[in-house]
DNA sequence: TGTACATCAGTGAACGCGCGTTCACTGATGTAC
DNA sequence: TGTACATCAGTGAACGCGCGTTCACTGATGTAC
């Protein structure tokens, strides 16, 4: 909900040669019909035919349809990410672990709620996770944008608290990731399809809970 | 490798008219064609092409495209079946929860590896895992095939062992099934894809393990 | 053992569709002087 | 303040492609008598 969500034909008037803001427009109605059908229904002529613009209008503004797939995928993983950051905010607990423990299940279920809340977004979106992982959290100065890089200071707190043995952390951020990422697309494009939305979420938080539990359990005498 | 695997041309003079087995001819170049390229390039038409029969031809064995597509779906599901079950039959353990243990890795690592070996046919197999869930085991007679049903059953073995609390059975399914599966789907189709074979090898034998592990310790004092 | 005939398993050509992309173009905009 | 002109942001029509699917058909096969 943080970038670009308005249709450009309600914005203005639309004059008849120059339409204003054509690239927000495109990005918008992309995100509507990814929204609707995935990856799939992310078609160019689509996109400009409901601009009610000639399709090879696109091309001033992308080079060609990856590169709005792209584009498209990058706001839904910002949008993810934002989701994720504003619920992280209001965590409060008492010691360290606990905290880490409260953060692990918000990114967990965060993840899930916008796959099982934006299916269709979801699905664009694994195809500009790419970049998300390969880039050291190190390296960027925004780490704290990348879902990934939250993970992994999160788990490291697991570690950090005497309570994951450190040469298990690759190990322990790889399964969290699997199985939440797992879950939502079992859930989303997977055989768990047909489960009723407020079932799927019920089972995501026992499976959070195992996995977070099981971490935080794993102190070793 | 159980089910039709040769090719038509290779088997027979190719007689002029009647190809002879053209059904499981369909059926094994489609796999060729999912294997080398995933359900998009699962095309009718190509498949036709390459057995040297018009495209119509293939509707006489099948009713649609979608009908071969769960066809091989279908197949590739039972080859994993086969893979994982042949595995299985080599476990030796002394006690029941170190096999349930054994068990339950051989069947995680056996679901990456066929993901990992045949990337292409793991996404289409997806396509027919549908049927393969809502079945509830104990309503088919052989219920030892479905590796859902396989799995069931061993999370029992870690309740009956007095390890896993009886409601929490249902979160370590999934979470099993989950992380298994979201490992096999990152290495295969999303960001993990650029790692190399061997190495995602032993990032799914790290995670399946602390899965497992964290099962087996979840012993209530 | 030979023939008639129903059935089976293909042919060959075409349909309509919708896609991404490219062509040479023209109308709108804004800046320099 | 007005005009010339470069640049920007679109048009409109078409290309080639390949797909799934349908038409009326014909050659091969096997069974009844």
């Amino acid at each position: 909900m943080s970038e670009a969500r308005d249709h450009g034909e309600s914005s203005r008037p639309a004059r008849a040669y120059h339409h204003g803001n054509l690239r927000e427009a495109l990005v918008a109605c992309g995100i509507d019909l990814a929204r609707a059908g995935g990856p799939d229904a992310l078609v160019l002529r689509e996109v400009t035919r409901r601009i009610g613009v000639t399709p090879r209008a696109a091309y001033r503004h992308f080079a060609d349809r990856d590169a709005l797939v792209t584009e498209i995928a990058r706001v839904a993983l910002s949008e993810m990410a934002t989701l994720v950051g504003e619920r992280m905010t209001s965590i409060r607990a008492d010691d360290a672990l606990e905290h880490a423990c409260a953060s692990l299940r918000t990114l967990g279920i965060g993840y899930i709620d916008y796959a099982l809340d934006e299916p269709g977004l979801f699905a664009v979106a694994m195809y500009g996770l790419d970049r998300m992982v390969l880039a050291k959290p190190s390296e960027e100065g925004h780490a704290a944008t990348s879902p990934y890089a939250v993970l992994e200071q999160i788990v490291s707190a697991f570690v950090a608290e005497g309570v994951l043995a450190a040469e298990r952390m690759p190990a322990a951020v790889t399964m969290c990731w699997s199985s939440v990422h797992g879950f939502a697309t079992l859930a989303t494009q997977g055989p768990l399809r047909e489960v009723r939305r407020a079932r799927a979420r019920e089972m995501a938080e026992e499976m959070v809970t195992l996995v977070v539990d099981g971490l935080a359990a794993g102190r070793r005498p």
